[in-house]
This record gives structure tokens, sequence and C-alpha cells, in this order.
DNA sequence: GATGAATGAGCATTCATTCAT
DNA sequence: AATGAATGAATGCTCATTCAT
């Protein structure tokens, strides 16, 4: 008891081995992972997981609430730099590097899902839209597209990148197809 | 037994509307559509298709090597084009309003099954890839991909741009961007 | 009523295999036996049941519907009998001794199901209403109630007398409760 | 164990707290509620309901004894109404106005479980077949039936009458049907 | 060859009950 | 004594695949 959590010691160990299989799981193989795996995976019944987060949804949005926090955070430190052209790209490097290019989030982003709406999502792609909207004014990147777009484009990118065979080569190759297709001409 | 009529051909006829009704159903909804759904549309029972094709994702295969034979004599018809370059994009975007811009081209091209490696889809992306180097020859796309780079990144275009919701408008954005990535700048 | 296409012999046997087993698990035990239940007893699995009934509540409505149906008829003959106000109670005996008395009709009359507006039912319904309303211009029957609150009186008498320590008589009297309240004073 | 000895002041607060949670959710809703919904109305965990009662049955039953002691209560005052009649049909119109018409009393009377057995329900049986026994005696109510007759008759009635749609005049009218049919005639 | 009936594992979710804290 | 976390068997329903007709 190092703590006083409002979650005791034993559920917030379960709570943590849940979250850990699902993000695992998810980034791997998409939302279409049985709920069950995740419970057999993290050692639990399926029930525990329940206990934790009310649906499969709850719990794949809890999965990559952390990524999506951080991805905001290093959008709206760049929100404010000299150059908006410069920190736009520096973003999205970002994003691809730092991982973030798994299954969970590229099916996340763009998807009809209530998730969407959530506020640490809406968080994210405000700080996007922001930075998008500072390159576009800046004239360093293309204006005919909107935030939409953009994430569209991102997000099939993503789909297609996250195969097991791929190279880091291959996979820098495709972004940076979409990244000058970005760019004003 | 009482007719003249070779079996053989009520077999092929069959095959073929087992095909017809794949296409269709796999263009709209995915893979995902029920095996039975396609057997009902095609007039068939579910036991005449696994005669014909031994699994689901077989059958899935058979019905997008079809449109590949159709997108490949287009390819080659323009193989032989003056401007190479022309030629290139005349591809893209006959592959894009075409109706190829579909659910299952989009899951099948770029996967990991052995589809790839059957040989129409082989002819297929030979013919891609001569107007593809063509063009690059001539300066007009970009010379630092290759196939799989130009396939990748469609790929993921597809996959996004087929959702019910979009507009004619938002997908014709979403290749902008890809198309505009793929000049020299 | 054509019922659509002749089922093949082994699928007509199944069907009415399952009907029988949902037949006697509804009548012993209601609607809340599992459906998974009910295709054990048949000796099918579930998916079988599934294949002939759409949804667990229309495999429920298929059992009692004989049921319903032959009640029907009954009723259709006494609605132009010379004493209506013996025609009306000597339906409710029918019913009664008949071994209509079971959870499943008891709990399909007066639910709030759908069921209630499917055809068969609606036809019970408007031939008992027309027993009642005879019965009532007639002077025998209380003026003051409408068909619902017939049903009503009706359901939660069969309700309690469909346990299996009741005898005949305890059930007689119970019923006679309700029958003498439904006569004028 | 010792049953004697008074249980700890914090442990009798908590079961009346529990009682108390499960007599308003079993009311309202019948058997069905889920027990942590009860442990959560009373403030108490899941686990403290079962230190009291063994199963969610026996709570329920102890729920039950309670509003039948305060039944039983009133049945005994009326024992020595000076119009056996009157008081009989009392007592009927006290249980059902009284908010006794409750699913929970419904479900339980007349049921097979040890429930009937038990001494406080042993002690309003025995005042309603005093109450009963004496409206008979005087004539005013029918002499073929025994309190099980009456018990059962309610007990379908509470049933019935115990569902949201239903409107007062009909509970009324449903009720009016099993009460003029106690009468004699 | 064709049919379509049957299979049964699998899915997301619920909840009475147990037990470690 | 109390807590509330964990369990896991169930539930209604789907669908790729097999197999009797």
């Amino acid at each position: 008891m190092t703590e006083g959590r409002p979650l005791r010691a034993d559920a917030r160990r379960n709570r943590e081995r849940v979250l850990a299989a699902a993000r695992e799981a998810f980034a791997a193989e998409g939302i279409s992972v049985p709920l069950d795996e995740i419970a057999r995976r993290a050692g639990v019944g399926p029930g525990t997981v329940y206990r934790h987060f009310p649906t499969k949804e709850a719990l794949f949005h809890a999965a990559i609430v952390d990524n999506i926090e951080r991805l905001t955070d290093y959008a709206r430190e760049l929100a404010t730099a000299a150059d908006p052209v410069h920190a736009f790209f520096g973003f999205l490097d970002h994003w691809v590097a730092e991982g973030a290019v798994k299954r969970d989030l590229a099916e996340a982003i763009g998807s009809d899902h209530a998730l969407e709406l959530s506020s640490p999502v809406k968080g994210m792609l405000d700080s996007i839209e922001t930075l998008l909207h500072r390159a576009q004014r800046s004239g360093g990147v293309r204006p005919d597209i909107d935030l939409d777009d953009l994430l569209r484009a991102l997000k099939g990118t993503f789909l297609v990148t996250h195969i097991p065979t791929i190279t880091d080569a291959q996979r820098r190759r495709t972004f940076a197809i979409v990244f000058d297709g970005l760019r004003v001409r």
C-alpha cells in the first residue's frame, strides 16, 4: 500500500494487465480481436474485463487513449513553432515514427464510431487541424484539403503499412508519396 | 440426363453466376459478405459454391482475379501510348473511376495471400509496372518508388475511400493527394 | 395458407422435432427456456433451430400457433350459437379444459410482444371479442369490461394454475372465481 | 451458530438497508433485479448481502416476509371487526391499494418455495384465513373456496396488473372481476 | 453434380456467487 | 465484518464449412 488510490491493488493490476493485453492485441489485429481472447491473454475471465470497461468499444478506446494523448501533447507543442510547415510535417513524421502506426489507431481515426467524438480524440483532431491550417496559411501545404481529407489519406497509409513483412524503407517510401502529395507544388 | 446439354456447360454457367454474384457482393461490402448470401444471389446452393471454390477465400480471389484481368487488358492497351505519363495516370484514373475502386480489390492487393503470385495477378503487375517504369523514365513520375510502393499507396486510398458516407469530392481530393505525390516535384 | 415450397424430408422431420421440443419446453417453463436447451432436446444444433425460425420469439410463436388456431376455430363455431352467454362460457371452459392452459399461451396473450399483433393471434382475439360482445349484449356478462380486461384476468389465472402440484379441483375452483366474476350479478 | 445473539449494531443496520433496498427493487421489477443492483442501492458490497442472506432467493424471501408481516398486522386488526364481509374486502382493498400489489409478493405467494411454510407466512395465512372464514360464515363470500384458491386468484391478478403500461382503471376492472367472483351470488 | 439442411465453434455481454484484501 | 474484484457458465444469434439427399 504505497498509495491511497481508489482502486484496489489487485484490481489495478488486473486492469493494467487487461489494458496491456488489449493494446497488444488491438495494435496487431485491430478491433476485431475477440474480447475473450484479450481476457485469456490477460489471464482473467471475460467478466473481469467488463468490470473495468463497460463495452468492447470502451476497452478499445482505453487501449489507444494513451497514444492519442501523447500525440496530442506533441501536436500542441508544435502549434506555436516558428515554421508551420516544418511543424506540420514534423508532427506527421513523429506520428509515423513513434510506433503509433498501428492497426488500432488507424481503425480509430476517421471511423464512424462514437470514439471520434470522444474528448481525447476530439482534442487530437483539433490540434492536428491547427497544425494543418497554419501550414496551409503559410503556403506550404495544399489549400484544397481539409482535416478529413488529411486523416483519410493518413489512415489508408497506416492501414497498408501495418503488415508484419514490411520494411522500414518501404514504409518510408509509402508515406513519402502521401507527404509529398500534401505539399503545394 | 434427359437433355443433350453437356453437364460441363451447366457447371461452367453456375461457376460464372457464382463469380458474378461474388464480384458484385464483394465489391459492395468487402470480404465480410456471408457466403450464403452470395450463393443466394447467384441462385445456387452454398454447396455448389464449394464445388467450384474450396474456401471462401478462394472464391474471393477468383472474383478479384477476374477484375484484375480486365484491368490488365486496359493497362496493356496503354503500354504503347505516346505519352507515358498521361498513360500512367490515365490507367489510375480508369482504375479509380471505372468501378474498380471497390472494397474487394482494395482488400486483395498488397495482402499476404497467395493471390499476388498467381499468374493473372503477375500479368497485371507486369503491365502496371511497365506503365510505371515508362512514366518514371520519361521524368513525370517520381523515380524513388517501385511497384509495391505504388500498390500500397493505392490500396490504402481505396480502403479509406470505400465508405458509404463519402462524397465524390472527398474521394477525388483523397486520391489527388496520392496522385500528386506520385509526380516528380 | 401456402407455407412456401415443400421442405425436404429430413428438414421437415427436424423442423417437427424442434417444434415438438419447443412446445413441450415452452408449455412447461415459458419463454425463458434457453434456445440451446430446446435445440439439445430436439437433438439438433442451435443453428438448425435458426434455419427454421429466425428468432427465438418466432419459434415461440410457431410453437403455440397450432393451439391458437384450434382455439380460434372453436371460437368461430360458437360465434353464431343460439345462446351467446352459453357460447362465451363454453369457449372459456374449452380453453381451460383443452390443455391450452399452459405457460406458453398464458405468456403469449396480453403481452407487449409483437406476437399479439400476429395474424393468428389477432384472429383469435377477434373471435373472442365477438363472443364477449355478444354475451355482454345479451345481458349475461358484465358490460363494464373489455377484451383486454378479460384477457388479463384469464392470463393471470392461467399463470397461477400452471404449476405441477395443482389438482383439477383446485384449478376448477380458481377459474370458477373468475368466471363467476365475469357474470352480471 | 448463535441464533439468539443480537447482531452488531453496524451489521444490523446493513441488514436493514439491504432489506429496504431489496424490498423496493423487487417490488418494482420483480425477482429479476440483479443482486449487485440491490447492493448498490443499499450502499454495500454484494459480499455484504451474502453475509446476511445465503442466496438471492433467501433475500427475496426475507424482503417478502417483511411485507407479509405488515399485512398480517392489518389482517389481525380486522379479524374482530363488526362486519366480516366488509373486513374481508377491506383487507383485499388494502392489499391491492397499499402498494402490496407488487411484483415481488405476486411472485412469492402460491409458489412452491419453502417460503409458504415459514412462520411469518403461516401467521399471515392464518389471519387471512380467519377473515375468509368469517366472511364465508356470514354468507357474504362464496363458501366453495379455501385459502389456497383465494391466494391463487389474487396472485394471478397481481401478476397481470403489474405491468408498466397498465392504467388505474384497467387494474381496478381486473380486480373487480375477481372480487365480484368471490362474493356469493 | 447440385442442393440446401445441419453443424458447432464463436461472439459480445450478464450476473449469481466466491474469495482475497 | 465488509468490501468489491473476479469468476465463468449462460444467452441469443451468425456463418464458414460439411454432408445427406
